[in-house]
DNA sequence: CCCCGAACGTTAGTCGCACTAACGTTAGTT
DNA sequence: AACTAACGTTAGTGCGACTAACGTTCGGGG
C-alpha cells in the first residue's frame, strides 16, 4: 500500500498541508489568502470569477476570502461600471505587504518540505508535478483566465 | 507561483484527492475505509489505537470509522481479556472482500492520476514521493505501530 | 499495597479546503 | 422583448486532520 503512488501522493500531500498551515498560520495566514493576495499582485486586479479561475477557488469561497481580506485592509471591492455585475479587485499596498509576508512563508516551507531532495530530485519532481498538474487541469474548471 | 514544489503539490494534490473522493465514493466508500480495511487485511487484527499508528489516523476518527465499518459488517470489535482497555479490532469475510473492492478502486486511480507519466516517470515519482514520505514520517507520531 | 502516570477508547467540537444548490441581478444574443 | 449566460452571494455539505476533555484500565515505583 505505501508504494501506491495515490496512496505516497495524499500521504505526502497531508504532510506537505501541515507544513503549509503551519507556516501560513504561524504568520496569521492561510492557503486561500496566499493564492488570492499572490495572484493580484502578480497579475493585476480582476473580477472576482476571474480571480477564482485564477487560483482554483470556488466563487462562493471567494466571497468569504475577499470579504477577510478586505476587512484586513488587504484587497478592495471597486464597481466596474462597464458591467455592474462585476467587482473589480484589487490589493493594497498594505496587501502587496502581506503577500510578500506570505511569500517569504511559502519558500521557508519549500525548504522544509524539499529537505531531503538534492537539487537534481527536486527539478525531477516539480518536472513530474508539473506534467500531472498540466494534464488534469485540462478539462477541468472554466477556462477564460480573465 | 506555479512551479513552487509545494504549489505543485498541493495542487496536484488536491486533484488527486478528487479522483480518490470519486473513485471510492463512486463505490460507496471513502479514504478511511480503505485506508482502514487494508491494513487489517494485510498486516493482521490490532487494538484502535495501534490501527490508528499505522493508519495515521486519530483515534477520535478511529472511534467513527470503525463504526461505519461495523455497521457495514467489515469489522468486529471484540474484547481484548489480557488488557481490558483495549478492543481487539478484526476483520470480516464481507470486510476483506469490500478491501478487494477499494484497492481495485484505487489501481484505477492510480491510472487515471499517473495517465500522463510514462513507467520510467512513474518509477521517479514514486521514489522521490516515497523519499519525502520516509523523511516527513519521522519523529512525527507514535512510532510503535503494534 | 497503593498511587500515579500512561495508554485506551470515546464524545464533542474546530479548522481548512473543496464543492453543490439556489437566488437575484445584470449583460449579451437572437 | 425574451432567453440565456455570467456575476456575486448565501447557505450548507463532505472529507480529512486535529484538539480537548473524560472515565476506565494497566503497570511500575515508592
Amino acid at each position: 500500500m505505501e508504494q501506491l503512488p495515490s496512496w505516497l501522493l495524499t500521504q505526502t500531500a497531508a504532510f506537505a498541508g501541515r507544513l503549509v498551515s503551519e507556516g501560513f498560520a504561524s504568520t496569521g495566514g492561510r492557503g486561500y489568502h496566499y493564492r488570492v493576495l499572490t495572484s493580484l499582485h502578480v497579475d493585476g486586479p480582476t473580477s472576482q470569477a476571474g480571480l477564482g479561475r485564477r487560483t482554483g477557488i470556488f466563487p462562493s469561497d471567494m466571497v468569504a476570502t475577499l470579504n477577510e481580506l478586505q476587512a484586513l485592509g488587504f484587497t478592495m471591492r471597486s464597481v466596474d461600471k462597464s458591467d455592474k455585475r462585476r467587482y473589480l479587485i484589487s490589493i493594497t499596498p498594505a496587501g502587496v505587504e502581506r503577500a510578500e509576508e506570505l511569500s517569504a512563508a511559502a519558500e521557508k516551507i519549500q525548504d522544509a518540505l524539499l529537505a531531503p531532495l538534492d537539487d537534481d530530485e527536486r527539478h525531477q519532481l516539480t518536472a513530474l508535478l508539473g506534467k500531472l498538474y498540466a494534464h488534469h487541469r485540462q478539462g477541468f474548471p472554466p477556462l477564460p483566465m480573465t
